[in-house]
RNA sequence: GCUGCUAUAGUGUAGUCCGGCCAAUCAUGCGGGCCUUUCACGCCCGCGACUGGGGUUCGAAUCCCCAUAGCAGCACCA
């Protein structure tokens, strides 16, 4: 009944259908672990997930973990918060690293059928005779001498650089990008987090052997990667394998913030943001930390869709988005920004009971005790304010001698203030009230607020007048909320 | 430079494959009104777009060409 009440009868936009899913689908969502998930990694993972809750299907969580200078062993943990934190129907996890013994085995075999070859040549000359479009030396070994060669990989007798193994595609591919692409290559340093190596597969080839391990049918990713599906169609022609469907979606950029993991490291270990949660940047603890809530993340990603487009993500949606999930729940409180303290003269002592929720008495009141000082917003008391309201209570009074504002009560009647057009305002009892600090991404606001706040921890509360916050922090120094949105 | 992808209102999106029903959808935003003891929610009204130029056609947002702009790839990153 109360539910009804907030229903709104919206047409759900649904995605586009993709070929050959009729019987289901295997999808994944492949994060490296160099950090927490942020905005861009919510769309790839939302997106898969849509699809296969729509399909039906298995969904893959690949940690793609073959860069060792590019992990994060606390990534690791992140990311599964964060993917517990999106609620994803994540079927089964794999970890990359866990399989280097499949993909030197595949790639072993891959030499064996004179798909791929190991090339000794300097890095920076490989480049020239690609550009080029001429073979190097090492394209037309035989299979025994690659076959030697890849073994000296393995046991380590190549040093980092020293050989690298490519897959044969067209060296008159008229994209350069395409020719002979490296598929393994030797690092002795860093040393992995989790496990001992040194000859890692490059991201080509460990995605294309997982996808057809792990038997996944559809791939939906960023247009970054178009380049990359073309070149995984070689190796999977080299293999016979069938080649899942792919989608790329365009690129996207939310208004202000930096995705990139890299430049929000930089800038926490500079000290200009806090930390992974900071509220200013685009990961998705931040987002949760200010108030945001998953489904809200999911719909304005849904509403994106997979178009091919580059876009700029607004907030102004994702904040639609998210009020209308957290304005049914979000409990009223009086927050009074910047209050001073005024003695009210003729009133008579009240308990003023305001509404937790305005469209749900169920939830009963909060109890405001006036006696004959509040705290009212400053903001909104000015020279010409004659008259103000203070919710649920009576009507202010204000006079003016000289530049001392005096305050007298000025009757019950709403009424009266309605046609006085006086602005109805959040106030607090002076005797009773609790240090509050409403943290936005532009500064910080310091106020007060209801002491029955203290009880929200962790939830998300509209401020009247004010905005939706989280209650982040509850402590002797008072309450610490994060501004959400208006 | 080479290769490729894209282009609908401030933002996002539908329509584009199979030209006409599109003087272009929906959401968000903005403006106005109503409701209301919040500048929230809800309701109503309004604003606002087919990148440009050619071509094909009786007819083009939709097909073709050119231009422009944006983006991506050309890594021993993912």
């Amino acid at each position: 009944m109360y539910e009804a009440l907030f229903t709104k009868h919206e047409h759900k936009k649904v995605l586009p259908e993709l070929e050959c899913a009729e019987h289901g689908v295997v999808m994944r969502f492949a994060p490296n672990p160099s950090g927490p998930l942020h905005i861009g990694h919510a769309r790839a993972a939302v997106l898969n997930d849509a699809y296969v809750k729509q399909y039906g299907g298995r969904y893959i969580l690949r940690i793609e973990d073959t860069d060792p200078k590019r992990v994060d062993p606390e990534a690791y943990e992140m990311v599964k918060e964060d993917i517990a934190w999106l609620g994803l129907g994540i079927t089964e996890t794999v970890t990359q690293s866990d399989r280097l013994a499949l993909y030197y085995d595949l790639c072993g075999q891959l030499i064996e059928k004179g798909g791929a070859y190991v090339c000794t040549c300097d890095n920076e000359h490989f480049k020239e005779l690609k550009q080029s479009k001429t073979a190097c030396p090492c394209r037309d070994q035989p299979v025994e001498k690659n076959r030697e060669l890849w073994k000296k990989m393995l046991d380590h007798t190549f040093k980092e650089g020293e050989a690298t193994v490519r897959i044969k595609t067209d060296l008159h591919h008229p994209d350069p990008a395409m020719r002979d692409f490296p598929a393994f290559r030797i690092l002795d340093s860093p040393p992995h987090p989790k496990v001992k190596a040194h000859v890692y597969p490059l991201m080509n080839f460990s995605v294309v052997a997982d996808d057809h391990l792990l038997g996944v049918t559809h791939v939906i990713r960023g247009k970054d990667h178009i380049a990359n599906t073309r070149r995984q169609r070689y190796i999977y022609d080299h293999f016979g394998w069938k080649v899942p469907v792919y989608r790329h979606y365009g690129r996207m950029g939310i208004e202000g913030v930096v995705l990139s993991t890299s430049k929000m490291r930089l800038g926490i270990n500079e000290g200009i943001y806090t930390g992974w949660d900071d509220i200013r940047l685009g990961t998705l603890r931040a987002l949760a930390r200010r108030g945001i809530s998953p489904d809200a993340v999911k719909n304005a990603v849904l509403a994106i869709g997979i178009g091919d487009t580059d876009i700029s993500f607004s907030w102004d949606n994702l904040f639609a988005e998210n009020k209308k999930i957290v304005d049914p729940l979000a409990n009223r409180y009086f927050f009074v920004p910047d209050p001073i303290i005024v003695t009210i003269t003729g009133a008579p002592h009240r308990t003023a009971h305001a509404m937790l929720h305005p469209g749900d008495a169920a939830r009963g009141t909060r109890t405001l005790v006036f006696k004959e000082s509040v705290a009212l917003p400053n903001g909104d008391i000015t020279h010409d304010t004659a008259m103000v309201r203070l919710k649920d209570l009576f009507n202010l009074k204000i006079s003016c001698d000289g530049n001392t504002p005096s305050f007298s009560y000025a009757g019950d009647s709403l009424a009266e203030a309605r046609s006085a057009k006086a602005h109805i305002i959040q106030w607090l009892p002076a005797q009773d009230l609790v240090r509050c600090t409403l943290l936005t991404p532009e500064g910080e606001i310091t106020g007060a607020c209801e002491p029955l706040v203290t009880k929200e921890l962790g939830k998300v509360v509209q401020f009247e007048r004010v905005g939706f916050a989280r209650i982040d922090a509850v402590d002797m120094d008072g309450v610490r909320a994060y501004f959400t949105h208006k």
